[in-house]
DNA sequence: TTCAAGTGTCATTGG
DNA sequence: GGCCAATGACACTTG
């Protein structure tokens, strides 16, 4: 029977640890304070339905647990109450709802009284007179006490159980040299009246508080062996423990919410970085924090509920960053409509040598093929264009200006030297500098490329691009091949601004020959941007695109991760309702009679307490051992 | 002929 | 105020 109890009091303890380790938040406090009553506590106070187990009944026992209060063995208790504490300061998430409500009722050592006669563990009859709130306490309890349906006195006292008669004998004849133990203990200490057993418990209580105050901490719980049934147990919550603190958060968060909303750029963008924040981790970073004994030395960074999110955002958002970075972007976009784009991309070009330029000076009036970015657009508006000819029309050759006018454009040729005076002050430093300083983010540029090499450059890919395809000079080349000015579309789009303005001062042109220029330019200059605003379209199309990707991948995972948390959550409430039944079947009411699980069952209340109720929700009716504790020290002088 | 995609252009806005 | 990039809207071209 003692042995049987002693393992009920570690099973106890350790079922209390597994409570907080799964959230629910246990109050051993009284227990362990008290007389090691187990599963207890309401905030209510005392309750006269419990009789608690005096600690002295855990002495010499069967299987030689000497415990006493002044016994190494509270160290046992202290580093698990201890254990606790931290365990509880992890907080309670409420994850299991339930209340359970232990009534811890067994027996008590018949000091030689009459059998089911109340015994006053205070061992002040008249303290009903002297405390009237012990007295309505009191009354709560002994309602509750008959809620329960059990015999229990108003006073912390139960009936003598109706054990077997030798096993109540042999129990007996221990608790009598336990309590002679005691007496003498307390009698030594105190040397107080009557060593009754109430007397020498509260005195055990106080010790144990005064213990408990001390800094004197306890040895590492390391001689703590659990049963088979409780290695079981807590192997499947280490099982769980690799699962729940991770994945709670998650499942917290309404899963399918955050995946299954409609993506902006904007929310792509933020949640890729943290998103994990959204939900603050230190509200749930204790939620089934399951690091039990080694929660002191465990890493909240790495347990936080918040972990899985960030870790799981931060991935996304990487991926969304890399799938971002136009580097990389380019897998994605179609040649075909960057040709353009990639055509400024000249940075990594050959150099040539700007002498070069002269000689090739007779090929830059080729006109753009009609889709190149300085391609101009063939207007119906416009005046009908003049005969392509590519061969020297537009480009300064030399002072005499181009050859190969049409007719409108030779009543302009005449200009041509003023314009080749103007193209030596034009240098294509100034194009590098001063036309690709804009903010294209798609056409990277070579800041550091001489001038000459991309100016070359563009020549030979409007080359190369003319060599593929058959010329389609654009109708603003041919307008600007008509004015006879010694530049082509393409330059006069890309010439600096104070060049252009030097440009039409210089050329002696009409109002309409002016508005032309600047049309050609605007023109080209806006086709451009219409090129780097059409691939950032696409890029943001594309990024977003490998966001919801990613995102539908990563909600397929949590997906899975929930399945199996909820699996482990079922698994451990299987368990949870096997241990309660244990548990259940193993306290005593006044008669000594098992707890039939089928009518009561172990809840846990919103603040961590442990409480016994019957089936039937009758949580009023419930009763703490904490009131009876408060009743106690009120009780004592 | 219809449709979708690509492209150029215009107008507007904001830096 | 001018220049420029960005962008929505529209029209045109093309397959």
């Amino acid at each position: 029977m003692h042995h049987m109890k002693k393992y009920f009091t570690e099973g106890l303890i350790q079922f209390t640890i597994l409570l907080s380790l799964i959230g629910v938040r246990v109050d051993v406090d009284t227990y362990l304070s008290g007389y090691f009553s187990p599963l207890i506590e309401t905030d209510g106070g005392p309750s006269s339905a419990f009789i608690q187990t005096p600690f002295h009944h855990y002495r010499d026992t069967a299987a030689g647990h000497q415990v006493h209060p002044k016994c190494p063995e509270l160290d046992y208790f202290f580093t698990s109450r201890r254990l606790l504490n931290e365990v509880r300061a992890l907080g309670s998430p409420g994850r299991f709802p339930t209340r359970v409500s232990a009534w811890l009722v067994h027996l008590v050592p018949d000091d030689g009284s009459d059998a089911g006669e109340p015994h006053d563990l205070s061992g002040d009859p008249g303290d009903e007179e002297i405390n009237p709130e012990n007295h309505r306490e009191e009354d709560d309890e002994h309602r509750a006490g008959e809620g329960f349906g059990l015999s229990v006195s108003q006073d912390l006292t139960v009936s003598r159980p109706c054990c077997a008669a030798g096993e109540l004998s042999k129990e007996e004849t221990l608790l009598d040299q336990v309590n002679e133990e005691e007496v003498k203990d307390e009698r030594e200490q105190e040397e107080t009246s009557p060593a009754t057993l109430n007397q020498l418990t509260q005195s055990f209580a106080l010790e144990q508080e005064d213990l408990l105050g001390s800094s004197t901490l306890p040895p590492p719980l390391s001689g703590l062996e659990l049963p088979p049934q409780w290695h079981d147990f807590l192997s499947e919550f280490d099982d769980f423990d690799s699962i729940v603190p991770q994945h709670m958060s998650d499942l917290e968060a309404e899963l399918p919410n955050p995946i299954s909303y409609d993506v902006s750029l904007q929310d792509a963008m933020v949640t890729g970085g943290d998103s994990a924040n959204s939900r603050p981790a230190s509200s749930r970073t204790p939620l089934f924090r399951l690091e039990s004994t080694n929660s002191s030395h465990s890493d909240p960074s790495q347990s936080s509920a918040g972990a899985l999110p960030s870790l799981l955002f931060s991935l996304s958002g990487n991926s969304s960053r890399n799938e971002t970075s136009p580097s990389q972007m380019g897998g994605y976009l179609d040649e075909a409509v960057f040709d353009h784009i990639n055509m400024l991309d000249l940075g990594n070009l050959g150099t040539i040598d700007p002498q070069m330029l002269d000689g090739m000076q007779g090929d830059m009036d080729t006109p753009w093929p009609e889709d190149s970015d300085s391609g101009l657009s063939l207007e119906s508006s416009s005046r009908s264009p003049a005969s392509p000819s590519t061969s020297s029309d537009s480009f300064c050759e030399d002072e005499g200006g181009a050859t190969g006018y049409s007719s409108e454009v030779e009543s302009l040729s005449s200009k041509g030297g003023a314009c080749a005076a103007a193209y030596r002050d034009w240098s294509p430093v100034n194009l590098v500098e001063n036309i690709w300083h804009d903010h294209s983010y798609s056409t990277p540029q070579a800041q550091n490329s001489t001038p000459s090499s991309w100016f070359t450059a563009i020549k030979q890919e409007v080359m190369s691009e003319d060599e593929a395809e058959p010329e389609e000079v654009s109708r603003d080349e041919h307008r600007v091949q008509a004015l006879g000015l010694p530049f082509s579309a393409f330059e006069i789009v890309n010439m600096p601004v104070e060049n252009f303005l030097e440009l039409l001062d210089s050329q002696n042109l009409s109002g309409s020959e002016v508005s032309l220029l600047r049309d050609v330019r605007r023109r080209g200059k806006n086709k451009l941007a219409a090129q780097n605003c059409r691939k950032r379209k696409l890029d943001a199309i594309l990024t977003l695109q490998g966001e919801v990707e990613g995102l539908s991948v990563q909600r397929d995972a949590l997906l899975r991760q929930r399945s199996h948390t909820a699996k482990a959550l079922s698994a451990a409430a299987e368990r949870f309702e096997t241990l309660s039944r244990t548990v259940l079947g193993q306290l005593r009411d006044e008669y000594g009679h098992p707890l039939n699980p089928e009518h009561y069952t172990l809840h846990c209340s919103a603040n961590g307490r442990v409480m016994v109720q019957p089936r039937t929700n009758t949580t009023s009716r419930t009763m703490t051992s904490s009131k009876m504790m408060k009743r106690k020290k009120d009780k004592k002088p």
